[in-house]
DNA sequence: CAGGATCCGACACGATACTG
DNA sequence: CAGTATCGTGTCGGATCCTG
């Protein structure tokens, strides 16, 4: 099932589905300039568990974007890097981070107007407390 | 960017938060060219619910990508397009969409690769039958 | 044909605890 | 510190029925 999308064209919903999940981008993204150790990752990236981050390494390993280097001991040293192909991404994920730096504050004032309208449109009073949904 | 602190909230993160889910990007793609209905909309992209493909169109209104024009009658008249802000964001998109048709078969071969070596992990004979995972 | 309302399965994500 | 094992929750995505 993974296979059929009758899409025109489906070469690029490989790339699409590649970040069609939370963390895939970022950890990518994390990884753009150099290898770093789990631990580095975590740090840097923030609000990611262990679990998920390792799911999320896995992830990207079996789509042959990341490698993991070195075996454990005492203490483990582990390093993820990007592989060649993973760094041919890199140009579409720095357009896409760009873009974010660029027009994030216009998104998110849209979230923001779509909130206003969603509140006067349930309620004439306005009492909005700002708490904005995921997407 | 090169050099800021890195991203517990920076900017980037809004522009991957936004592809974080399995059909923004295909339809913002589906609709870089020109206004489409809904019907077309299903036609086009293949393998996408009704339901789904009205809820990607609300999320991507939200967000101030999408923009819906018409309104209902008998037929019901309606298409969606994007709005300024969401073709700004196509450059990225179209930069992702081209590594898909240059790199795609580099990442389903090494998905088969992957799969390859769990299924000899996991037995010594060979009786796999290629049904891929879907990361 | 647009799209709302439901029911439901799958899994991504999170928190915690435990092993080397 | 790297990684696994559980368990729980949310929600995304799919199928179906129903309305204008």
């Amino acid at each position: 099932m993974p296979g059929e999308t009758y899409l025109a064209d489906c070469r690029a919903r490989v790339a699409f589905d590649l970040l069609a999940n939370t963390w895939n981008s970022v950890v990518l993204w994390a990884l753009r300039d150099a290898p770093v150790r789990p631990g580095a990752l975590r740090a840097r990236i923030g609000g990611i568990s262990a679990k998920v981050l390792t799911e999320t390494l896995r992830r990207l390993e079996y789509n042959g974007l990341v490698e993991r280097r070195g075996h454990p001991g005492s203490p483990p040293r582990v390093e993820y890097a990007l592989t060649p192909l993973g760094r041919t991404l890199l140009p579409a994920l720095e357009a896409l981070g760009e873009w974010g730096f660029d027009h994030g504050d216009a998104v998110l004032a849209a979230q923001d107007r779509a909130e206003d309208r969603a509140q006067e449109a349930a309620r004439p009073t306005r009492s909005g407390v700002g708490s904005r949904a995921s997407f």
